[in-house]
DNA sequence: CTGTCAGTAAACAATT
DNA sequence: CAATTGTTTACTGACA
């Protein structure tokens, strides 16, 4: 594929403590987080160490843990921190994401235990990264280095560019799309619904979208639909899907021929996201839906994120302390549901 | 310093 | 003819 974005930036610092692998950092941001979306955090397991006193990582000062700030996601809103779950200004206006509960879109059932019946079982979600092959191939594309100029802290707007390339973006449309394939004036309309910045962007930005469009291999131009008008539609090439999926997640999954399969009937509103989360789970489920997760998350919170969960990191969140379950089979469900829980992305939509 | 990559601008042709 | 679409080239800046 026509490379995404790799590893420029540099990585931020793995959590790389002798007896902690997470960092403290983030285990406390974890910890807010959980707290900030309405539960607690009692206890949590990493790599098999179980922390129980988050009060004393709560106070504990950063000095230890303090890692350099990430440029890499700098300009992208605060990335690589995770944030509360009201800093979605921060965040490319991507809230829809959170919003419109993604999870609900990925088909989560195909291992034993309905999603709609898990949640969080027993209110505890179950995090576990581990080394299968080293991924050192592609990495979640840093942001676009132009808007990097502007400081990124202060309160950025809904008008900020976001930190996905155009190859990124196109990528994301297509996907969303029912059929898989767009035209570029579909391609446009997608990007602008779900990145405002773009509603009162420069001309140039289509410009760019279609140059991406034509020169990155990762997309394929298709004989146009009759009465379509002006233009092709525009589809992911599937040899180059798994890259760019990998690309977000920064996960080595299976190379895969695409299957498309049953296009999902066009709905309203929220299920464009939905059919974007399962479109990006499919067609093969376990890796993928830890993609689909690890997507998420990397698209909410800034790629970075992703690397500051260490591999074979072990994350055991529950809402009670007294909670012991155990669970079987499911791994990568269960992953992708704490992946998205951590992202705000609830597993249900919230009792109203 | 060099190579690579992404973003941007622009020119141009083809199509509607 | 104008607007849109698609291709191509060139340049710039950031980064490894």
């Amino acid at each position: 594929m026509a490379p995404m974005r790799g590893e420029r930036g540099g990585s931020p610092a793995r959590g790389a403590r002798a007896s902690l692998p997470l960092p403290r950092r983030l285990i406390r941001q974890i910890a807010r987080h959980v707290a900030s979306s309405g539960r607690s955090l009692r206890r949590l397991e990493v790599s098999g160490r179980v922390i129980d006193n988050f009060d004393d990582i709560e106070d504990a000062s950063d000095e230890s843990d303090m890692e350099q700030p990430q440029p890499a996601v700098a300009c992208g809103g605060n990335a690589g921190n995770l944030p509360p779950a009201d800093h979605d200004d921060d965040l490319t206006s991507l809230s829809w994401l959170q919003d419109r509960n993604l999870l609900r879109g990925i088909n989560l059932t195909k291992s034993g235990v309905d999603m709609e019946d898990t949640k969080m079982v027993d209110n505890q979600i179950i995090v576990k990264r581990e080394i299968k092959t080293p991924p050192p191939v592609a990495r979640v594309p840093s942001p676009p280095r132009t808007p990097c100029k502007a400081p990124p802290s202060p309160p950025a707007n809904t008008h900020t560019k976001p930190p996905y390339s155009f190859s990124c973006l196109i990528f994301m449309a297509i996907e969303a799309a029912p059929a898989r394939a767009l035209p570029v004036k579909e391609i446009y309309a997608w990007i602008v619904r779900h990145f405002p910045y773009f509603r009162h962007a420069p001309q140039g930005w289509k410009n760019s979208v279609r140059h991406n469009l034509s020169l990155n291999k990762c997309f394929h131009k298709v004989a146009a639909a009759p009465g379509l008008g002006k233009g092709s539609l525009w589809t992911v090439d599937p040899q180059h899907r798994a890259s760019l999926l990998q690309a977000f997640g920064r996960q080595p999954i299976p190379a895969v021929g695409d299957v498309v399969e049953n296009p999902e009937p066009v709905q309203e509103n929220g299920t464009r996201v939905s059919l974007l989360a399962r479109r990006l789970a499919d067609p093969e489920p376990g890796a993928d839906e830890y993609l689909a997760a690890a997507t998420v998350l990397a698209m909410k919170y800034g790629p970075a994120v992703l690397d500051q969960l260490p591999p074979a990191a072990h994350l055991v969140i529950s809402r009670c302390a007294r909670d012991e379950h155990s669970y079987s089979g499911g791994e990568e469900r269960r992953t992708a549901e704490a992946l998205l829980n951590l992202a705000g992305v609830r597993s249900e939509p919230a009792p109203s």
